[in-house]
RNA sequence: GGUCAUGUAGUUCAGCUGGUUAGAAUGCCGGCCUGUCACGCCGGAGGUCGCGGGUUCGAAUCCCGUCGUGACCGCCA
């Protein structure tokens, strides 16, 4: 027997037990006549003491044991003279009698420490000693515990959980595909799946009613902190429903992680915020809102004063930074450089400072008077000691941008805590997004969504126009899960390939096995996918969905501990019918 | 594909406008220490300054290229 308990699980009430313990030395301390070493498994650390005086044999053998040797240690356990009221077990320690060397370690590249000495790179490679702190295992025990809330809500309401194919076929539409080749079908692919889309919707053909899967996606497109190549969803699909009962149920879900895991209750329902809406107060399709510093539109009323950024511009717009007024030149121009850069790209910034005083400070001064700055300080609603910061130009681009500097004002103000948590669905988006380089329109959410039943007239005379019964659900800004109600009738999804620039050929060749279980009796359905990394990453507080993944890929979608991908043999590649260019 | 940042002991970093032997902390090794818990004290080892080229009397420092890493834009139905 390894072990009698583990190493976080030992208290006062245990004293004088004989205990047997296995873990890894965290750090040793030696002071000459003692040694302390610390004992470090998943559950916790115990330190174990050995004293010269008692035994001189074994306290010279416990001084050579490095840090993270895997030792097994047998002994009493003892209530302690020096109490560590930091560690919960820091009332006792074991006295040991004889412990056993289980293994040798080198010593690791960085500390094993809550706070760690290595960098994001190190870490990365030597990923499994990162695992082994605190930081990383909570994340990872958040996970499971996230995963396991999540299947014990859906299990309540009667949903089954069904695993659907990795390989699967390829389709152009959405994000790339990670393809896979077929050595028994020489020149043929599979694709990995985006998401298990139409295999959910098959189940719902097939009569299951409330389906879902916590389950692998793959997405061959370039990585962010919130985005990696492999990623996990939770997804769900469900018959019989309206948008609102989707919306209801997966409310239900997120409500429910967040009163098991984080102890957070909402009162009341989700805000539900049109996509127009969000674009135009937020000038971001998954506002954060938890603040407001909403955008004023001054388009009509800030015009005509000779000033020519103003009066060409077809939108303007601004925020009010309460309390910011004082702000410094050094910091005004800041904001300037922040949405000129050219991921923001805006020409410039306008402020107003609405002086404590009464009085207005401009950086258009040259052409509006003290009263014309004023009038535009009230139609902002903004009060003395108030910074107003104005953005004009092309409607959309100037939204995003202006969007983008509301963010910074919130992060600079500190409006931005980890700890409040603001949900909300996002509706209504348009159903197609036109795009300028092929010169078509493609599905914003994806092919399968179906327009609001008053707006599908205009897919012919006005496609853009069209809005979807599509959904997404943000927190803090973040953009947790989308959905919508599927188009079930043969009909309409063939009008929607159409629209798309399908022929009724291609259609058939790529979603003919869809189309055709639709012949059969497909009923009313919809659901939605959360992203499950981000969920957790917005729960644990972190940054990165990195932090929430054992084993995640680094910037250039490499595996950095593995070295992989890397290439095959030239055997493998006869096998697959696979010839290399090499470069 | 693009923009920005970054690369210096095992590790995290400092090293100003170019100037003699490249520093600190931590880790590691050795010594001392009987109540530590980030133990303490003393001593020691450890660096081709990512790589290649250039400018210069002289380059960690300036320039060009390249590679790695990170953030973002494009991309992500």
């Amino acid at each position: 027997m390894y072990r009698t308990h583990t190493c976080g699980e030992l208290r006062i009430t245990d004293t004088g037990k004989k205990v047997t313990l296995s873990g890894w030395i965290l750090r040793s301390r030696d002071l000459g006549g003692m040694t302390f070493l610390d004992l470090r498994d998943r559950y916790g650390v115990t330190q174990l003491v050995f004293n010269m005086e008692s035994n001189a044999a074994l306290c010279t053998e416990a001084r050579k044991l490095g840090r993270e040797f895997v030792i097994q240690a047998e002994g009493q356990v003892a209530e302690r003279s020096n109490k560590n009221p930091k560690m919960p077990t820091g009332d006792i320690e074991i006295q040991v009698a004889r412990f056993t060397i289980l293994n040798y370690s080198l010593t690791p590249p960085f500390t094993i420490e809550d706070e760690s000495d290595g960098g994001d790179e190190l870490r990365m490679k030597y990923r499994y000693l990162d695992l082994r702190r605190n930081p990383l295992k909570n994340n990872l025990l958040l996970r499971h515990r996230m995963a396991y809330e999540a299947r014990h809500y859906f299990n309540l309401q009667h949903f089954i959980e069904v695993e659907t194919p990795v390989l699967i076929k390829s389709t152009p539409e959405g994000a790339r595909d990670f393809v896979v080749p077929s050595r028994v079908n020489p020149g043929q692919f599979y694709a990995l799946p985006q998401s298990p889309q139409t295999f959910k919707q098959l189940l719902m053909v097939a009569g299951y009613d409330r389906y879902m899967q916590i389950v692998k996606c793959f997405r061959d497109e370039d990585l962010r902190a919130d985005r990696q190549p492999e990623f996990t969803q939770i997804d769900c699909e469900m018959s019989f429903v309206h948008q609102e009962d989707v919306l209801e149920m997966f409310e239900g879900m997120i409500k429910h992680l967040f009163k098991a895991i984080k102890v957070v209750e909402f009162g009341e329902v989700f805000p539900r915020m049109t996509y127009a809406e969000a674009m135009e107060k937020y000038g971001n399709d998954k506002p954060d809102i938890r603040f407001g510093m909403e955008f004023i539109e001054l388009t009509g009323i800030a015009k005509g004063k000779g000033f020519s950024v103003l009066d060409t511009a077809n939108y303007i717009g601004c925020i009010v930074a309460s309390g910011c007024s004082e702000y410094t030149r050094k910091q005004l121009d800041e904001l300037t450089e922040f949405v000129k850069k050219p991921q923001i790209g805006a020409k410039g910034l306008i402020y107003i400072r609405c002086n404590t005083d009464g009085t207005f400070k401009s950086s258009m001064d040259k052409f509006y008077t003290p009263d014309d700055l004023q009038g535009l300080a009230k139609a902002a609603g903004a009060v003395a000691g108030d910074l107003m910061l104005i953005m004009a130009g092309e409607k959309m681009t100037t939204l995003r941008a202006l969007g983008e500097l509301r963010l910074e004002m919130g992060n600079r103000l500190n409006l931005r805590s980890k700890n409040i948590f603001k949900p909300l669905w996002v509706v209504d988006f348009p159903l197609l997004e036109w795009d300028r380089e092929t010169k078509r329109f493609y599905a914003m959410h994806h092919p399968f969504t179906s327009p609001k039943t008053g707006d599908i007239p205009l897919l012919d005379t006005d496609p853009a126009g069209v809005r979807a019964n599509a959904y997404d659900c943000v927190i803090n800004g973040v953009e947790i899960g989308g959905g919508s109600i599927r188009i079930h009738e043969e009909g309409l999804q063939k009008k929607m390939f159409q629209v798309l620039g399908f022929t009724d050929d291609e259609a058939e060749r790529q979603f003919g096995f869809l189309m055709q279980a639709f012949r059969y009796g497909a009923p009313p359905h919809g659901g939605i996918a959360f992203g499950f990394d981000r969920l957790v990453s917005l729960f644990a507080g972190e940054d990165s969905i990195r932090d929430v993944i054992a084993f995640p890929k680094n910037n250039a979608a490499r595996d950095v501990m593995a070295d992989c991908p890397s290439e095959i043999s030239d055997v493998q590649l006869k096998e697959l019918s696979i010839r290399v260019q090499k470069s």
